[in-house]
DNA sequence: TTGTGTTTTATTGCCTCC
DNA sequence: GGAGGCAATAAAACACAA
């Protein structure tokens, strides 16, 4: 949910939460801290890159703004997320284990087993939770 | 095993908006 | 005044080299 936005309104928020078995202050206070530390790798990846693009990172008023030519080498969140370090990756804090245990769980249900054990074959696949 | 660096979660303070 | 944002920071858990 937030590599779609980064901004989670008040009603997904109560949802997530209530999914997540959390608080939705924890939710809250999840995407915050995963605002800073995207934030944080963005700038370092323009500042690697030789530019200055302050303006053009998301912020509430302006949460899409056009990052499309920056990290040619990888797309943002790619780079972001999944291959910032080991440890880094999606999915492994107790929270994030969490998300990915409700999705898991989802997954398995026989509507959607087949396309659970094609998902296992892959581990750079992204998950996307709507 | 231990020391050190990193990551995650939560708190605090201040600011803005309704 | 409450809610939610950002920035700085603390504490605990974790990873990893020596």
């Amino acid at each position: 949910m937030f590599q779609k936005q980064k901004y989670i309104s008040k009603p997904d928020r109560k949802k997530l939460a209530a999914k997540l078995g959390l608080k939705d202050s924890q939710v809250k206070i999840w995407f915050q801290n995963r605002r800073m530390k995207w934030r944080n790798s963005k700038e370092r990846e323009l500042l690697s890159s030789g530019g200055c693009r302050e303006q053009t990172l998301p912020t509430k008023m302006n949460p899409h703004p056009d990052l499309s030519d920056v990290g040619k080498k990888s797309s943002g969140e790619e780079e972001a997320f999944g291959r910032e370090s080991p440890r880094a990756a999606f999915c492994h804090s107790p929270t994030e284990r969490k998300l990915l245990d409700s999705v898991e769980s989802h997954l398995s249900s026989p509507s959607h087993s087949s396309k659970h054990s094609d998902f296992s074959d892959s581990e750079d696949e992204e998950i996307t939770v709507s």
